[in-house]
DNA sequence: ACATTAATTAGGAATTATTACTAGTTAATA
DNA sequence: TATTAACTAGTAATAATTCCTAATTAATGT
């Protein structure tokens, strides 16, 4: 893989954030840096961070958001300001449980909570 | 909201599997009892029965499928054969607990495990 | 039974998110 | 500095889904 000036701004909008950005977005930020960057290379260099996993992928709602963080975690989305808070949540045993149980391989454990947080309930 | 025979076919469509079908699998499906229906019907009506609270919705990798089961409940996907398999996942206390530790009032708890199914695993 | 009417449909156009294609550009290497 | 393979911009194509509209149909009153 060769170096690129391009990829290398969109891996560090990516990182400069906690929001959790869409395709979108990080093309909107990364063209203040880059101007002629197209929508295409964004998307591209998002996959190929991804595969390298230098970046992970969130499912939301039939659309991808980015984040910097690639460690397992999982999200609080809140449905009125539809942002992903980072969270840890300890599932203990449920793991080596669920291998037993149903005798599946487990790669990776995808929480969400879905609600309201602090800021929006009334 | 008026009786429609289209609704009540895609209804029993969707209560006929457990395969967590595709809005395309339905509109299949729907079409060997009502041949002329359109993939814009079975969408609308997907739509307004998961509203009606009477299917859910699952969004997997940027495409929703649907479930005739309403009831809070878990799946594992398996990455070989994307086969959704549902479970029941104990989460005691978790609610209660995310309630307390980040003031988030929650309505739902999204867990998929993603792993190799045992009829995959080699 | 028949007329009225508002919900629903078929079919197609539009939209949104994303990927694919291609001629030109650029980073790495010799 | 020339070569070359990877990368980019710009645009076309695709996939999933929603929107639009004239025609159809279920429900209601006569």
């Amino acid at each position: 893989m060769r170096y690129s000036h391009q990829r290398e701004t969109i891996k560090k909008v990516v990182y400069g954030t906690d929001s959790h950005p869409t395709a979108e977005w990080v093309f909107r930020k990364t063209k203040n840096v880059i101007p002629k960057i197209s929508l295409g290379t964004v998307y591209r260099n998002l996959k190929l961070l991804a595969e390298m996993g230098q970046i992970s992928v969130i499912n939301d709602d039939n659309i991808a958001r980015y984040d910097w963080n690639t460690n397992s975690h999982n999200h609080l989305k809140c449905k009125q300001c539809d942002s992903l808070i980072d969270v840890q949540l300890a599932n203990d045993g449920l793991i080596s449980k669920i291998k037993k149980q149903f005798k599946f391989d487990v790669d990776d454990v995808e929480i969400t909570i879905i609600g309201t947080c602090s800021k929006h309930k009334k």
